[in-house]
DNA sequence: CCCCCCCC
């Protein structure tokens, strides 16, 4: 491994313009959280040097990684998340831990440091195992796995049941020894790799099928009756029954320093590490030919009379309220004044809210998936079945993106919505 | 659909 770029002890909190080359020496398996719905899955990356840092991905980076960090191979990184590991979990604090994520830039370096891997292992001989027995020493032994013997469920000496399977380890002398899997590592280590379960895998984690927005949502028709939106009240600071609702009212923006876009795939809306107009495979949709675009994003506040909720709105409905669009917004390097951009509106519009609900909270986050501003319905013949083609900032029949964007799911509930609406003569 | 963060 060269010297030309930067070593994991070189990169702290706050570090920029960094590139560490790295061999992914242990790649662990994703794991839930205790206290939380999240998954994360932790590597061990060591440098040229030897030394290693812990890298964690989260959620949906996954499974859009799996294939990008493989055990044993070597990497060029820059730009993950830098931090001190969270000193509630770490005894010693000041250890440093690397979130990978879409921001994160990853190139693949055809070269095989499988023996500095190895080198910073010591081994333990087989035939020197017995030695530590009953003792809680953490060794390493090297062997290939000739046999999988079916799992078996154990009383252990407290009563307790656990799973374990036994794999058959044989080293080159062609002594073997039995290592047992516990609990979690049976399902997780234990898995043969037949073709099947890879299919069953690509399935249930839907790689490559995408949504198809469903005609559902071009019949969704804006409210006019005030009794059809939902006051802030009722929703601000509990987890809400409903899904999606509407809210008359006004948006601002509170917190002035934020960004106001981030850099997307163009053919899923995802992050991209690469720049503005370059041509890349996405990790998230697998497009080999994605191009990174801006985006617009905003965090806003959302008043009606009764109340406020923070909200964030992406893409279309976050350049119609900014008044802006996503290049002009990346390319603005000053916070922005209400000269550059709309930071509040003057009258009441009307937001089509989804909430989402955080399991372990009891609030709940709130995307404003659209904005009709009401002049738009007013003189319309069909007024009260306003068609969604009015909303946003193009008026030119085309069903905007923010709308296209719901998933089959939210036409499913939108629908519902209506229906209920319906049945209730409301 | 998209952003943010997230675990021991």
């Amino acid at each position: 491994m060269g010297d030309k770029f930067q070593l994991i002890h070189d990169v702290s909190p706050g570090t920029t313009g960094w590139t560490v080359k790295v061999v992914v020496a242990e790649k662990f398996s994703p794991r839930v959280a205790q206290r939380s719905p999240t998954k994360y899955q932790n590597l061990t990356l060591m440098d040229s040097e030897g030394s290693t840092v812990q890298a964690t991905l989260y959620g949906q980076n996954i499974t859009a990684f799996q294939d990008e960090l493989l055990l044993g191979k070597t990497y060029l990184i820059s730009n993950a998340l830098v931090k001190e590991t969270n000193a509630e979990y770490k005894a010693k604090s000041g250890e440093i831990q690397w979130t990978i994520s879409g921001r994160t830039r990853i190139r693949r370096v055809e070269e095989n440091n499988s023996n500095l891997l190895i080198s910073t292992y010591s081994f333990t001989d087989f035939e020197d195992l017995p030695k530590y027995m009953d003792s809680n020493v953490d060794i390493s032994v090297i062997g290939m796995i000739i046999d999988i013997k079916p799992r078996r469920i154990i009383q252990t000496r407290f009563g307790k049941e656990c799973q374990v399977q036994d794999l058959v380890l044989v080293n080159k002398r062609f002594d073997t020894v039995l290592l047992t899997m516990w609990e979690t590592f049976v399902d997780n280590e234990c898995k043969g790799h037949t073709n099947s379960e890879i299919i069953d895998n690509m399935i249930s984690e839907k790689h490559y099928l995408t949504s198809t927005p469903s005609k559902l949502s071009s019949k969704l028709s804006v409210p006019t009756a005030e009794k059809d939106f939902t006051e802030i009240k009722n929703i601000q600071g509990l987890k809400t029954v409903k899904q999606f609702f509407w809210i008359k009212g006004k948006a601002s923006v509170k917190v002035l320093n934020q960004t106001y876009w981030y850099m997307s795939c163009n053919n899923c809306n995802k992050i991209s590490s690469e720049n503005y107009g370059d041509i890349y495979p996405c990790v998230f949709c697998k497009c080999t030919d994605a191009k990174a675009i801006p985006r617009a994003k905003v965090y806003m506040q959302l008043t009606d009379p009764t109340g406020y909720i923070n909200a964030t709105a992406i893409g279309n409905p976050a350049e119609y309220f900014l008044q802006s669009n996503a290049e002009i917004l990346m390319n603005q390097t000053l916070i922005p004044t209400a000269a550059s951009m709309r930071l509040s509106m003057d009258e009441d519009e009307i937001f089509y809210v989804k909430a989402i609900t955080q399991e372990l909270s009891p609030e709940c986050k709130f995307e404003i998936l659209f904005i009709v501003n009401p002049s738009q319905i007013a003189g319309d013949k069909n007024k009260g079945k306003a068609p969604v083609e009015h909303i946003g900032n193009r008026f030119d029949g085309e069903i905007p993106s923010s709308l296209l964007g719901l998933n089959f799911l939210e036409s499913l509930q939108l629908q519902e919505n209506n229906l209920a609406r319906f049945n209730t003569g409301i």
